[in-house]
RNA sequence: GCGCAGAUGGCGGAAUCGGUAGACGCGCUGGAUUUAGGUUCCAGUGCCGCAAGGCGUGGGGGUUCGAGUCCCCCUCUGCGCACCA
């Protein structure tokens, strides 16, 4: 038999099937090449990208979270009728990928590949809109010969050089740690005390670019005001001194940077680093000096560590030479003091730096306050180490011709027993020669002139930013492109890719790369380089290699400047400072190479927050805990909802809640997506972690808002259905409730247009539901259903870019377009929006006590009449006098009753 | 240790500007449908109180007719710290 409706899609199946319409419309949207991106100079383009995943195995629920947010930005964008490219790739080389291959041998390679594979297949199951053209992996060599290339550039141009960094040794492993292998000093897999080992390196000089990169962060509006400050302090420019202190029984000198020359005739010592020259050669004559310097050594690299080790010192038995005295003060070693950060040597001013303070009183070395809060002036001041023993004092008094200041003599002397921070504060200088009486400000200037006169030093600008040590011991990464010659020069290598051995064997014992003699020995004695690159050096520049990933001959092409700057990054908070900063460096180094035009290459910047679930564990006797994943802890509520007690499926016996955490193995939390997909399809898994919470927050994990999420899609499903079939009469006359719900409707659109432009995606939701909820309140009429066809042509297209398989069909199948992708973006319709009168909220001091209907047009004089009319309002005027009514309009009134 | 965020019902969250705190969803309670479980539908749900009303946005202070929102102090939690990606 005919189908008795030509002109309508097929009947639909009433029960809403999400894994039959995904497939569905995924081959739509194959067959139509839904989502290749075509350079064309006539339109508008948009660039929406998410950071690329290291293939790990499987998806993750953050994966899903940042892919789903960039899909949604980019479909929002596409119908919004902009060019959009959206690509996808894979940050294949690292760590992962050398232990997968340790623990069960196969080649990092081969384990990298098939991961690929299996998340590539996990990606297009959800429906997610890239242009797989497009897809590039780090690990090929079509890729990496570029950034080999670059380097070889960088080299050329001496923005590449070789440097001492620090790195953590694993004296049993043998072996080169990353920070994440250290646990609490120790070797994860020795379980020995790492060592701090300083080792030559390729660095990259983004010092160079640190005024530029600090500059630029004034343009990124685009980026969260957070991320920015963040990394204006992380490149950290301050203004100081450098000058340079005599060293007893010597003509050498020591030089030091500080941001406080004004504190300099405070200093009452100096420390350097363990593996500065003056200690090594002390060392040489003082064993207990030696012993210390091995003890410096111990713990890991990491600036955290560092930071929060025990500060500890040892005297060299030689003096600096104060450079305005001429006085003696002694040099420690210091093992919070590197070599590779600055001279390796600083000035110490215990009066005016905690750290400094905490050491002198350790060692019982002088504190001597020379900087004193104005307000303190006329008084005697006292700091006495932790001890009891006084060694400072100063005094201010009222002989200074300090402007502004008044003195007061007479007063009590203040005395601290303990560091206070107000010692770190700038102030008027005592006891400080020819400086004393002076502002710090006044005083930074006066000394760093008398320096400068006498050639001992110089103002300078420092950055808190290192440079950029790019080696890595590791095998599964890009080779560093340079070859030794027999001489022992180092040249680029010219003749790229220079290719990474895939056939190998990874025993955990270094890199397979230093055995490989035929990698690394070449003709005429010349060697290779067997480091590899930092994964961050793939990770900064493959935003730019989508815009042309065939290009054989050419880093980038012409398309590059057509594509960038990415209009839209999307990806965690986790890479603020670190990925982000690379990248706008390496954007900059290719810029200076003529391969970009534009200065930056990330216009906007979303990043969003992690995905976090419930913890369960239990505790053996020796306090050891056991974690279960939530999905096998079964909760009992009491009747207001709250949790009274939970306990494991398996054998019911209770389980102790551990808080909510971000998803690890370590906490067993996880949540795998793959089985929510299988089970509730990807339209559901997208609405729910667009719905939870907003993008750039922590999303916690809850089966049951999952099967929130499943319901309104049925719901949705259950509506439309009801208006498959005939189409109402165009125009019907919409009776009191019909107008009633189109204003409701277009008030919430207006709201959900705004929402969709800030990317508040869970506030769309909530008004997509909001929608479904007031047509489901229409009557059966010819008035209520075209109000309710209209409603459901506006919340598919709304829902469109978040549950799209079930939005593509329904549009078809209600018979309002063939592609969804290809119609308008709704408009509110302002004419729907007009009321005839307002109801305001009346309040008494402050206090909201009735509210009160007014015609639309009512003036003033008349919305206080009928606020003051009130009886409930009048039964809280009555007390007293009206002072003031505050008149909010359209809002609110407040009458103010004293 | 340093830098950056955040804190709102039982839970996730909402509240463009300083103007009705708690939208939407979950959970929970009661009811309907169902042989039952599930599903679906209807009603209720910040706390205290019979009510009138009072209290309420981590804690303490302040500005204002009015503060979740602005200012000061404090507490706790999360993220980053240069070799995890």
């Amino acid at each position: 038999m005919m189908n008795p409706n030509p002109g309508h899609p097929d009947a639909m199946h009433d029960e809403y099937d999400p894994q039959a319409i995904e497939t569905a419309a995924q081959r739509y949207w194959d067959e139509h090449e839904s989502f290749k991106a075509v350079e064309d100079s006539t339109r508008e383009k948009f660039y929406c990208l998410s950071m690329f995943p290291y293939p790990s195995g499987r998806l993750h629920m953050g994966h899903v979270r940042n892919y789903t947010i960039g899909d949604v930005i980019a479909r929002y964008q596409r119908m919004r009728g902009k060019n959009v490219l959206q690509p996808m790739g894979w940050d294949a080389f690292g760590l992962p990928a050398e232990n997968a291959a340790i623990q069960h041998g196969i080649p990092p390679s081969q384990w990298t590949r098939s991961n690929i594979a299996y998340m590539k297949a996990q990606l297009q199951r959800l429906g997610f809109g890239y242009d797989w053209d497009r897809e590039l992996a780090t690990c090929d060599p079509d890729y990496y010969r570029w950034e080999q290339w670059l380097f070889t550039r960088l080299i050329d141009k001496g923005l590449a050089y070789r440097a001492k960094a620090v790195v953590n040794w694993d004296p049993v492993d043998q072996t080169v740690l990353a920070n994440e292998q250290v646990i609490d000093g120790k070797g994860w897999r020795s379980g020995a005390p790492v060592e701090r080992r300083e080792i030559e390196q390729w660095s990259v000089r983004i010092t160079d670019y640190a005024q530029e990169l600090l500059d630029a962060i004034e343009t990124l509006e685009g980026w969260p005001e957070q991320v920015r400050t963040m990394q204006r302090n992380w490149i950290g420019r301050s203004e100081g001194v450098y000058m340079e202190f005599g060293l007893a029984g010597s003509d050498a000198v020591l030089g030091i940077y500080t941001t406080r020359p004004d504190t300099l005739m405070g200093v009452t010592y100096m420390a350097v680093a363990a593996d500065h020259p003056l200690a090594q050669e002390a060392a040489r004559t003082d064993p207990t000096l030696a012993a210390f310097l091995d003890e410096c050594r111990l713990g890991g690299a990491s600036e955290a560590a560092l930071e929060t080790m025990e500060k500890k010192g040892h005297p060299l038995g030689r003096d600096a030479l104060h450079p305005i005295t001429g006085k003696r003060v002694p040099i420690y070693a210091a093992n919070f003091v590197l070599m590779g950060y600055g001279t390796g040597a600083v000035m110490s001013v215990p009066a005016h730096d905690e750290r400094d303070f905490h050491f002198a009183c350790k060692y019982g070395l002088p504190i001597r306050p020379v900087v004193v809060p104005a307000s303190w002036q006329g008084r005697e001041i006292y700091i006495k180490t932790m001890t009891g023993t006084s060694v400072g004092h100063a005094r201010l008094t009222g002989e200074y011709p300090v402007a502004g200041v008044t003195g007061e003599p007479g007063c009590d002397p203040l005395q601290w027993e303990t560091w206070d921070e107000r010692f770190e504060q700038p102030g008027i200088l005592v006891d400080s020669g020819p400086f004393t009486g002076l502002t710090s400000a006044a005083a930074f200037d006066a000394i760093a002139a008398w320096l400068e006169e006498r050639g001992r030093g110089h103002k300078r600008v420092n950055f808190r930013l290192r440079d950029w040590g790019v080696s890595r011991q590791r095998y599964w990464g890009c080779p560093i492109p340079v070859v030794r010659t027999a001489d022992g020069g180092l040249r680029g290598e010219t003749d790229l890719p220079v290719r990474l051995p895939e056939d190998v064997v990874v025993d955990g014992s270094g890199s397979p790369l230093k055995r490989m003699p035929a990698f690394s020995e070449l003709a005429n004695g010349e060697t290779r380089e067997t480091d590899t690159f930092d994964t961050f050096f793939e990770s900064s520049w493959y935003y730019a290699r989508y815009c042309c990933p065939d290009n054989d001959r050419a880093m980038l092409d012409e398309r590059a400047n057509y594509w960038l700057p990415v209009d839209q990054y999307v990806g965690g908070i986790e890479h603020a400072v670190l990925h982000l900063l690379y990248a706008r460096f390496f954007h900059k180094l290719m810029r200076d190479e003529g391969l970009v035009s534009c200065d930056e290459p990330f216009t906007r910047l979303l990043t969003q927050g992690m995905v976090v679930a419930e913890t369960w564990y239990r505790e053996d006797a020796g306090g050891r805990k056991t974690w279960y994943n939530p999905a096998d802890v079964e909760v009992t509520r009491d009747d207001k909802g709250k949790l009274i007690a939970a306990v494991l499926r398996a054998d019911g016996q209770p389980v102790t809640f551990g808080g909510v955490e971000k998803m690890s193995k370590s906490k067993n939390n996880g949540v795998d997506p793959q089985v929510l997909i299988d089970r509730y399809g990807a339209d559901t898994v997208r609405l729910y972690t667009m719905f939870t919470s907003p993008p750039d927050q922590s999303l916690e994990w809850s089966d049951e808002g999952v099967e929130g999420a499943a319901r309104f899609l049925r719901r949705l499903w259950a509506l439309a259905i009801t208006e498959r079939g005939e189409r109402p009469a165009a125009a019907v006359a919409p009776g009191d409730a019909e107008r009633a719900a189109r204003r409701e409707i277009h008030a919430t659109l207006r709201k959900a247009l705004y929402d969709y432009e800030r990317h508040q995606f869970n506030t769309v939701v909530s008004g997509c539901m909001t929608i479904v909820n007031t047509l489901y309140r229409l009557e059966d009429s010819p008035a209520g259903r075209s109000v309710r066809r209209e409603g459901l042509g506006l919340i598919l297209r709304l829902l469109g870019p978040i549950a799209p398989h079930v939005a593509h069909h329904l549009w078809r199948e209600l018979g309002f377009g063939d592609d969804i992708l290809a119609a308008p973006w709704p408009m509110v319709d302002e004419e729907a929006l007009v009321q005839d009168s307002i109801e305001y909220v009346v309040q008494v001091n402050g206090k909201v006590r009735a509210k009160v209907e007014v015609p639309a047009d009512a003036e003033r004089g008349a919305i206080e009449r009928a606020a003051l009319a009130n009886d409930n309002v009048q039964r809280f005027v009555a007390d007293g006098t009206v002072r003031k009514i505050v008149l909010v309009p359209n809002k609110l009134v407040n009458i103010v009753v004293g």
